[in-house]
DNA sequence: CAGCTTTGCGATACACCGTACGGTCAGGTA
DNA sequence: TACCTGACCGTACGGTGTATCGCAAAGCTG
């Protein structure tokens, strides 16, 4: 009935030859990605810069869509911590959450990309074995765990992308025709919806700055709030 | 080229009121979007199910671009509370929450397609507003809020998405020529990864349900632990 | 070594995409 | 009446992913 899931990771490989391979392959792409936005990797650009021939490519990975997989697996493996996991595990998911917004910020486009396919290369296995061991000590059951976890990783994703708003923004998720726009276009856009007297709420705010003045520090202050929350829903709890 | 005899009175009626509108054109656009995912949304097959030509919708719209930002907000819309919002805020943030979920749910292309561009639409500027209302009571510096609101919001999208793995999923992230893998499919060959042994702390969850179980109820309580550690962190800075 | 199979490479072609350009024509205004 | 505006749309251009085939060299088997 249901066949045998294909993945790029449990095909076999093995180079035959010549400077075409999977991995470069993907080097290429995920620079071009970080260059010029996820949408600018096709594959005749990808060949150009290998000085190969768009069809190629296709020696080495089966359709677009798994390279797409492959790219993403790659950066998942920037946010794996390189040593042992920090026994404390406030420490350890500190840890694994800045690494993991070093990837998210070197390479803007993962975010969305990787909310468009599950993510079940090894490096982002990876990954979710590192933070489930992180938690271990916590005599919590899977389920809170899982949303322990979750609530990490999405809080970090979530940040870097707001982050990505701001002057101090490290990339853009946006491409085509319309490009992202500027930080001062944002802010007097909003001032001006703002004005209208629509969302009162907002407006309180508005009255420093609009965008919200992200600055870089911000992300540790609101980490350290939320594992607060969960160390005191985990002292409840034993 | 040669065509019936045009004159006043066989030619249409009303060829101006072909209910060609950014209205219908966004509604169109979400159709396809839910049926077949984001990537089937194209102009050419907007317009062939408007029983309209492609460049007709040039008129009401400036680029795809701006129609993707319109189908964005347009589901944001759903995820705005229609009546008044609960005094007390863990409520508020719970309905809030709720009512995202649910539009996540019934367009699961927004996830991802949120996290590319800055949502700066009317029902986009109305939800943050309507989520700064319902942490208005908390004596908390902005900084603070934005974290709260920021994790909800993030909570919810992520827990979204990781419920699109499971057999429960609503709809699914791919498209193209690789589809969404099923349940079981995904559980299989987690299972063959994880026999591996490079993955311990995986494993041992495996033994009960790799992909993680996700029930309908999930969702609730795992919000319901994350707005008490909202809490905990409230009370302590009072 | 001969012969066969496998495998990386690549040219061509096809269907589809967003959209620039320019034309047609109904309706409003002067 | 003349003019203008703006919705509609036919055509075309440069891009995309990739199916299909042919080619040449490497590896295996006899």
């Amino acid at each position: 009935m249901s066949s045998q899931l294909q993945t790029p990771w449990n095909r076999s490989q093995e180079p035959r030859s010549s400077g075409l391979s999977r991995e470069t392959i993907v080097a290429a792409a995920i620079e071009i990605a970080d260059e010029d936005g996820i949408e600018a990797v096709s594959i005749r650009r990808i060949a150009t810069r290998l000085e190969a021939r768009p069809m190629s490519l296709y020696s080495h990975i089966e359709h677009k869509g798994e390279l797409v997989d492959l790219m993403i697996d790659e950066v998942m493996g920037e946010a794996v911590l390189p040593g042992e996991v920090p026994e404390d595990w406030r420490e350890a998911l500190r840890q694994i959450a800045h690494r993991t917004r070093d990837a998210a910020r070197a390479h803007p486009w993962m975010i969305a990309t990787a909310f468009r396919r599950p993510l079940l290369g090894p490096k982002a296995l990876r990954h979710v074995d590192q933070s489930l061991a992180a938690v271990a000590p916590l005599d919590l059951p899977f389920e809170r765990k899982r949303a322990v976890l979750l609530s990490v990783d999405m809080y970090t994703l979530g940040y870097v992308r707001w982050e990505m708003l701001s002057p101090h923004g490290a990339g853009s998720p946006c491409a085509g025709r319309d490009e992202m726009p500027s930080h001062e276009q944002i802010d007097a856009y909003l001032r001006e919806q703002v004005a209208g007297g629509e969302y009162p709420h907002l407006a309180a705010i508005a009255a420093s700055d609009l965008t919200l003045g992200v600055k870089p520090e911000s992300f540790a202050v609101g980490l350290e709030w939320l594992l607060a929350g969960i160390a005191a829903e985990v002292e409840s709890n034993s």
